[in-house]
DNA sequence: GTCTATAGTCCGATAGAC
DNA sequence: GTCTATCGGACTATAGAC
């Protein structure tokens, strides 16, 4: 047994989240979410860069999950196909627990400075998507192109997810989304079948 | 004449966009671009809200360019084409002073807050263009998608654009990974041409 | 663990433009 | 008088330095 409770990063990031959401971003102070996980307020940036990044905690463990996925994929999957798989993954890890997304949403989407740091997120792990890309193959632009084009659905179907109450689950509405997509980009706007 | 110089606003921003070339971004203080714009670091902050805000005050006149462009379009034209049609209008406005932007973006690019923030502005963009397409009579999801894709191809083309040196220049490499896009969607991987 | 620099806010005062 | 842009000073919280 430690001198220390344990999970100092688990109770900081609890904290922050609660007091984000009952007094909101810019009211809540690092010293007071400090003092409600039992540490100090310079052990708050011990273990985060910065009063939003504790927001961000549990999302670097995508990177990984994003990366596999995309290797995962069957050879024969085209670039898009293996985003597709990668956004498939990280919408299940995201399903695993809605109501902790509703409110992580709640709290991001009410301040833009986390509004901010959400597409910082997003852009990284486009970035790491190209390069796992690149990885199977896929030669530039059409690496990063596919990259970006993910997050584009990911980003909407979330916002769709979030606005329609999370029915359809958030896997679902992405595969939906990607047809979407598909068929605006061939000028089929409303979702007409494709030609045979 | 009045008793201050004119266009403080101006100066601010042509002040800040020296001293985060020269001293980088986090060593200059809002103090310093006050004094070398002759005014005090108070006056700094009723012009901007923020000290990386100063770095896209040129970015709002955007948004009507962008409207416009959408508006404009031929009825006729997909989503996607209008898109592509906005995102021409801003390209051109940026060729007009290749300069400005290469300065500009390696200031940026040399910092992360300050990517923060130019991701937040393509955000609004992509917003402010999804609302344009509504407009023309372009369903939800289709428009936050094509709006959304939009950026995704803007980004991909100005890094290609800003990374190879400013040659073809930003409306054609623009073009280009449009036409990229599209083959990427649609599964043509390395830019063979549409089947007829 | 303490100290400090700097970003950013609040209130009030001032001085010209209209 | 009203409006707007400036300045001055005190103040807090973040974040980094020591």
């Amino acid at each position: 047994m430690g001198r220390w409770e344990p999970n100092a990063r688990g109770r900081l990031a609890q904290a922050a989240l609660t007091l984000y959401a009952e007094q909101g971003f810019e009211q809540a102070t690092t010293a007071e979410i400090a003092r409600r996980a039992g540490l100090t307020e310079r052990s708050f940036f011990r273990h985060f860069a910065d009063k939003r990044e504790v927001l961000f905690s549990g999302v670097d463990s995508m990177r990984e999950i994003i990366v596999r996925a995309v290797e995962e994929a069957p050879e024969s999957a085209a670039a898009l196909d293996a985003v597709s798989a990668a956004l498939a993954a990280v919408a299940a890890v995201i399903q695993e627990n809605p109501e902790a997304a509703r409110l992580r949403d709640a709290v991001v989407s009410a301040n833009a400075e986390l509004r901010e740091r959400e597409l910082m997120k997003l852009a990284e792990f486009a970035a790491v998507t190209a390069g796992a890309l690149r990885a199977r193959g896929v030669p530039e632009p059409a690496a990063s192109l596919a990259a970006e084009t993910g997050i584009a659905v990911f980003k909407v179907a979330r916002a769709r997810w979030m606005s329609e109450g999370g029915k359809p689950d958030l896997p679902e509405m992405l595969r939906e989304s990607m047809t979407d997509l598909r068929n605006v980009v061939a000028d089929r706007l409303n979702g007409a079948p494709a030609p045979s």
